[in-house]
DNA sequence: TGGGAAAACCGCCAGG
DNA sequence: AACCTGGCGGTTTTCC
């Protein structure tokens, strides 16, 4: 990134030394507890039952002004640690339940990616985390190097991901009021249909006033907006790896020509889908 | 590239 | 009273 000056980033362990981690991979830690005495955020990634010394450093790295960050089951680290003692907070939702019976005083958020409660910050599953890490780099640097981050990573998440990546579901997956949320991964299998808004309020059983307001509630965007985002992600997908003309892109993601793909793709990525799928010529 | 039809969006309101 | 719901119409966006 031209002209900024970037974080300084280390890795600290109460007990500095070589850790193997769970994949096999062997990471060398440097640096012990004495590390958050001068960090200025500190981001929790992971579960271990706390020490003494971890919950006494994190308290005194808070009470001096350092940013605590929680990721995924970071969340629960923190919370044994006290420090998120009547806030509100996100984790993953494998530990909604047990978040908020071994801590009633802490109100666990189940339907965003992360919360933002200012000195301390916690996000939900791991993707969740690339969503606070750029919340962070946005209000550190401004929109516009998040964006620049942002579109670095979503090419080569992107690249590699399936359609994993695109459902939008931070809401709990066996909620069975969530009828939007199945209606979202129903619109992810039919992106080639015709979806108007009639037929996602038929399919989720409601009208489509209703539709479009809790659509918009729980996804922060509108039916139709969000459907071409997800048409156009498929399309970059579709441009990347296969040899479907643009035409037939067009139709494999429910545009229906070529010139609906060009005018919805090219505002949205800045780049044409003929120059997208030359960028990616080499892969 | 442009204009007009169609669809989507959204504030508002009445009714449950 | 504090919701949630569905319809209306004016505005915006999308489509061909």
């Amino acid at each position: 990134v031209v002209g900024v000056h970037w974080y300084r980033f280390e890795v600290a362990a109460a007990q500095p030394g070589p850790v193997r981690l769970d994949m096999g991979l062997d990471l060398m830690i440097r640096r012990g507890l004495t590390a958050l005495r001068s960090a200025d955020t500190i981001i929790v990634a992971g579960w271990s039952a706390p020490t003494p010394q971890i919950t006494d450093a994190l308290n005194r790295a808070h009470r001096r002004g350092a940013r605590i960050v929680g990721f995924c089951s970071g969340t629960l680290l923190l919370a044994a640690t006290g420090l998120l003692e009547g806030r509100r907070a996100a984790t993953h939702w494998h530990l909604h339940e047990h978040v908020s019976e071994r801590f009633p005083g802490i109100e666990i958020a189940t339907d965003v990616l992360y919360v933002d409660d200012g000195d301390i910050l916690t996000s939900a599953g791991s993707s969740a985390a690339l969503d606070l890490a750029l919340h962070i780099v946005r209000l550190d640097h401004g929109a516009a190097i998040a964006n620049h981050v942002a579109r670095n990573m979503v090419t080569s998440a992107h690249r590699h991901g399936g359609q994993q990546q695109f459902v939008v579901a931070p809401a709990a997956p066996c909620d069975p009021e969530d009828t939007i949320s199945a209606t979202m991964e129903w619109m992810i299998c039919h992106l080639d249909d015709d979806l108007s808004l009639m037929a996602m309020a038929r399919h989720a059983h409601l009208s489509t006033r209703q539709f479009a307001r809790r659509f918009i509630a729980s996804t922060g965007t509108t039916p139709h907006r969000w459907l071409t985002r997800h048409r156009i992600m498929r399309a970059q997908e579709l441009l990347e790896r296969g040899s479907l003309s643009i035409e037939e892109v067009a139709h494999a993601t429910g545009f229906g020509s070529a010139a609906a793909l060009r005018a919805n793709f090219t505002p949205q990525v800045t780049t044409s889908p003929a120059d997208y799928r030359r960028s990616f010529a080499g892969h």
